[in-house]
DNA sequence: CCATACCCTGCAACCGGTTGCATGTCAACA
DNA sequence: TGTTGACATGCAACCGGTTGCAGGGTATGG
């Protein structure tokens, strides 16, 4: 404390330059009101003393407090940080600041710290959220919210769209003589799981494939390595994940088994985050989060600068298949040995 | 703005509960000194309400906002999140709100994003730092500071000791045979890097090696790639890089020329970010970056709580070397072939 | 030379809480 | 029954900006 020198106010800068503590405060907020000399005057004194605007006190009588907040499932899952990173730049450009909040995958945090940030945010965006349908219609009575991966009608969203890339994996893997395929689910109340298995599903039926589906613990490294004996006792030679992380997992564990991808199996992950990594590099879907972080940004300043922006706004995000070595043909029938 | 209902403030609930403003504050606040009865009738009355506390009224009133901010040079670098995230966990459960904001590995910009936060925040955790000693001296005496990976007197920082570790994988790499090793050295101003390099020579200095010191263009997978040429007409047979990507770039890079790892080179990463995606595994030295952020979030808080405390503690964190799979005998002296 | 308008600046209320101090009430104790 | 003190609550100033309105000064036009 004792160190921390006191800032000046606007009161020290009016008395030390003569003038009124409003013109103080034009000087930085509307200074074409003012003469240009008396805004110099008033400007050299400030930066004498080193003044700063108390911002607590300027979002107290403007009502707007120049911040959002931004909250994620996990900020350590590798797909969260490039969006965070988009956001987070576009919303400086406006001159707001982001508070970041981890909500652990859970609907429940998620909520309180909305609450918490209530008050000193503008607006709130929410990426992949995990709260009740009804929640959310209840809270942007409230504040206005952006969702990224969630598709609520009456809020503002931008959705990114596996779909399309996970059919065409579908179909490269088909056109290698798969008949059966595996989908490693994801967290199962997600909206991008359900769309991406749902697009999955469809394009096996379409083309007479079988697929079986085998859910997942976690998006995470460990969980695909668990259902491995699971995956190739079911009889597929092929198998596409939730995202890059369980797909390294199985490939990982396959590896350890002196099971070669694609020789033995083929694999295809989503998310393109670690996939350019792995060896051998995994085949994935690519998707703009960075774009979307900066658009679900601009959408949510659009919300607060406008009177009445439409709030049903919706954008959707293609994304694209990156080939890489991943998929072949599939091995000669693996005979199913239920080995446990 | 039609949509939003307004918030009722103190005065409404004070009308409305038939007391004054100032018992609605203290039931808030300080409940203790007021009847149960009252608390509770007031708590009532708010909730029906949907009372929130305006957060920049009580900052105003009280000096204190209950956020700090976070700065890191590159959000989307791997090495960053786990380390955001365990920061913004801790500051949470204190009930501080954490801004997040990227200076892109820019001194200048960090500067600038400090000024803007000063009046949001009662405190920083710089990350990395590039700003100057002196600039840094200088604004500590203005706002509580921690640092993370840098080292200034008289700012409370918590460092990360790799020095060990690449010390240990310099034996290592000795202890296979290898006589000229490359240091891929990170962004030059950075104590990290300082540090690592430092740590580095002197062993290779006490082992009677053969340093060769290769900078990189930025710590990332390109910039791996990219010194390959130079790295391998340098004659020597391992290398230890400066963090994850820069290996991993090298390994990708060696890979397209038929060249295996650790056959053909061996090779040492830092962080162990993405190294356990890598194939082969890399060996690389593992860091307690989560442990890192909460330790610099409790010294934060530290700060903030006490009337003085001393602030010049240091934390050093210690690191592990984890062997995998990257390092060999060297191959048969390579002839250097200046091939462009 | 006076009227009008415009430009610049000051006054004072206001944003929504917090908090030191004063006041009132009531129980306990002498 | 009067005194004392603890407890509960209200009053009003204050935190540091912002902003509608009023007023003084100067330039312009008649």
């Amino acid at each position: 404390m004792s160190s921390k020198s006191r800032v000046p106010t606007i009161s020290e800068i009016a008395e030390r330059a003569g003038v009124a503590r409003s013109s103080v405060s034009r000087a930085f907020t509307r200074p074409e009101l003012l003469s240009a000399t008396t805004v110099l005057r008033i400007k050299r004194v400030a930066e004498e003393l080193g003044y700063v605007p108390n911002s607590s006190a300027r979002a107290l009588s403007t009502g707007k407090t120049g911040n959002i907040a931004f909250l994620v499932p996990d900020v350590a899952n590798p797909y969260f940080p490039p969006m965070i990173r988009s956001a987070q730049l576009a919303a400086e450009n406006l001159d707001y600041c982001v508070f970041l909040a981890d909500f652990e995958e859970s609907g429940l945090k998620e909520e309180k710290l909305i609450e918490r940030f209530a008050g000193k945010v503008e607006g709130v965006i929410l990426i992949s959220s995990r709260m009740p349908e009804d929640r959310l219609q209840g809270l942007v009575e409230k504040i206005p919210i952006v969702l990224v991966n969630r598709d609520v009608p009456g809020i503002p969203r931008v959705l990114i769209d596996a779909g399309s890339s996970l059919k065409q994996a579908v179909r490269l893997l088909a056109h290698q003589g798969h008949q059966e395929i595996a989908y490693l689910s994801g967290p199962s109340v997600t909206w991008t799981n359900k769309q991406r298995q749902a697009a999955i599903s469809e394009m096996t039926n379409e083309l007479g494939l079988q697929l079986v589906v085998i859910p997942t613990e976690k998006p995470s490294l460990e969980s695909g390595q668990a259902v491995v004996d699971q995956m190739m006792s079911s009889g597929v030679t092929g198998a596409i994940a939730f995202n890059d992380l369980i797909a390294h997992g199985i490939m990982t564990e396959l590896s350890s088994r002196a099971l070669g991808v694609p020789e033995s199996f083929s694999i295809v992950g989503c998310d393109n985050s670690i996939s350019p990594f792995t060896n051998p590099p995994l085949t994935s879907v690519s998707n703009e989060t960075t774009e979307a972080g900066k658009i679900a940004c601009e959408m949510i300043m659009g919300l607060l600068g406008e009177t009445d922006s439409k709030n049903d706004q919706i954008t959707v995000l293609k994304t694209l298949l990156i080939e890489r070595e991943t998929i072949g043909p599939p091995r000669k029938k693996i005979i199913s040995r239920p080995d446990l």
